[in-house]
DNA sequence: CTCCGTGCAAATACTTTGCAAAGCG
DNA sequence: CGCTTTGCAAAGTATTTGCACGGAG
C-alpha cells in the first residue's frame, strides 16, 4: 500500500498546471488544460494524481463550489472569495490574528489542523450585471 | 415562475426536522428522520423542499462534507468545526471582528454577502482513536 | 377547478475504481 | 523483471428532474 513513487511525466504536468494558475481549478479544467499538450491523458489519470497531491500536501483542496473541488498549489493558510455569480475563487487579503487556530484549539479542546476562511458575493463583473 | 406556497405537513415536518438538531444534517439523515414519522415521504421531496427553504433564507449550507452537502437552520454569522476523523461538524465560539465581511468588503472592492469561518481538525473521540 | 406538492424512476454530474497494458528503475 | 502508473469504460454516489396523480385553496 502506497508504494515508492516513480516518475511520471503526466503526474508533472497535472502539478505545473496546478502550480502555475491562479485560478483555484477543477478536475476538469486541469484535465483539458493538460490535454493540450499531452492528448492521450485520461480524467481518471487526474484524479488519481490529485488524490496523490492532497495526500503529500503538495495542494490543498479548498471546497466545492457548484458541485466541483477547487484544488490550490498555495498551501499556506489565507482566504478566498467565492463568488455566487459566476463561481471565480479569488485570493484576498484579510487579517486575522495569526494564533488564532492555537487559541480555539485551547478554549474548545479539539486538535485544530487548519482552517478555511470564505467569504461569498458578488465580485466586480457579476455585481455590474445584475443592475 | 416560483408562484404562492401552499401548506404541506410534509415540508413542515422537514423544516422542523432540521431546526430540531444541532448536528447539520445531510439530505438523507433528514430524509431517514422525517420517514420515521411520514413513511411515504420520498428522497426528491427532502431535496426540493431544501432547495426551497435556501432560497428562503430560512437555512443555509455550510457547505459539502465527505460529498454530502450539509444544511443548518442556525442563519446567522457563526463558526464551526468539522471533524476529519468522523466527518461531524460542530458550533463552535471564535471571536471575529464583527465588522470583518464590511473591512474586507471596502479593501477589496467586493460586495460581500456571508462568509464562513471553518476549523477542521480532529473532535476528542477521533484524537484518542488515533492514539 | 386550478395550481402547487409529491412519489417514482430515470437522468445528470462528478468522482472512483477494476483490469489489462505500458513505463520506470 | 517487479512494482507503479495509466487508459478505458464501467460503477458508484449524490443530486436533479419529468411526468402523472393527489391535495390545498
Amino acid at each position: 500500500m502506497g508504494g515508492v513513487k516513480k516518475y511520471s511525466r503526466k503526474r508533472e504536468a497535472i502539478l505545473e498546471k496546478i502550480r502555475g494558475t491562479a485560478s483555484h481549478p477543477t478536475a476538469d479544467w486541469i484535465y483539458e488544460e493538460v490535454r493540450k499538450e499531452i492528448p492521450d491523458i485520461s480524467l481518471g489519470t487526474v484524479y488519481r494524481n490529485l488524490a496523490v497531491f492532497k495526500d503529500e500536501g503538495l495542494i490543498i483542496s479548498i471546497g466545492v463550489v457548484d458541485g466541483q473541488e477547487r484544488f490550490d498549489a498555495n498551501t499556506g493558510e489565507h482566504t478566498h472569495f467565492i463568488c455566487l455569480g459566476c463561481g471565480d475563487v479569488l485570493d484576498i487579503e484579510a487579517d486575522i490574528d495569526s494564533g488564532l487556530n492555537e487559541k480555539v484549539s485551547r478554549d474548545n479542546g479539539l486538535d485544530i489542523m487548519f482552517r478555511h476562511l470564505n467569504f461569498y458575493g458578488k465580485c466586480k463583473k457579476c455585481a455590474n450585471k445584475t443592475k
